[in-house]
DNA sequence: TTACCTTATAACTATGTAGTTATATATTGC
DNA sequence: GCAATATATAACTACATAGTTATAAGGTAA
């Protein structure tokens, strides 16, 4: 799946909150179900749920439920990918080449 | 500087955007004003230059005036940390731990 | 069925953000 | 000083988001 600027900046939305980082970092311990995570944070229930949803929407957790409880499951080649998106930055020479030919840079 | 989950919520923010993601792409190639990006985006020059406002606050670029004009250029090493932050998240055993010892965690 | 526990959703509030236009500031060169 | 260009800031709008409380829905077990 080629990492356009769109679903780059959806995938670090979805990583750019304190709450959801710590989430992601639990995950990578183990999986863990919502009423688990609640007491390590200071906020609901919902809000938890309503993160986790986040993080499923990027791809970044999938989720199984066991009986009365839902387990959440760390993406890390997801989380990985993410990464290695953000040190392999398209090569934009093309854009400024063609600025040039257009007179559009201030310095030759 | 040690990345707690704060600070890398802000600096994924400043980097969770298209349109900065393109401008981080672009100085990754070579420094450049803002009038030379402008044409680049269907936006307005007080928008690329809050964006880079933006960037400038979160580290990942620095500015230097020629003249009339201020060249923005990459920070890569900043840009490098960030990655690098999200594939070495800390390891939160012990939090999952103490609660075990609190009888909050579901099996075992 | 009923009671109970877990999770998800709905409706709402407060705040942050990405854009706009208008204007101020900085710099160059006449 | 004055005109022109580049950049930054101010004031505003529209929308996204992170939280809340209340409630619905899913699943277990008496």
């Amino acid at each position: 799946m080629p990492m356009n600027f769109e679903n780059l900046a959806d995938a670090l939305k979805a990583l750019a909150d304190p709450t959801r980082l710590k989430i992601v970092s639990l995950l990578n311990v183990r999986d863990c179900c919502i009423c688990e995570l609640v007491p390590l944070f200071g906020i609901s229930q919902p809000a938890v749920s309503k993160h986790m949803r986040r993080l499923k929407t990027a791809g970044l957790v999938h989720e199984t439920r066991k009986g009365m409880w839902v387990f959440y499951g760390l993406n890390a080649d997801r989380l990985a990918e993410i990464g290695v998106s953000l040190s392999r930055l398209p090569d934009l020479r093309a854009d400024l080449e063609h600025l040039q030919q257009q007179g559009l840079l201030v310095c030759e």
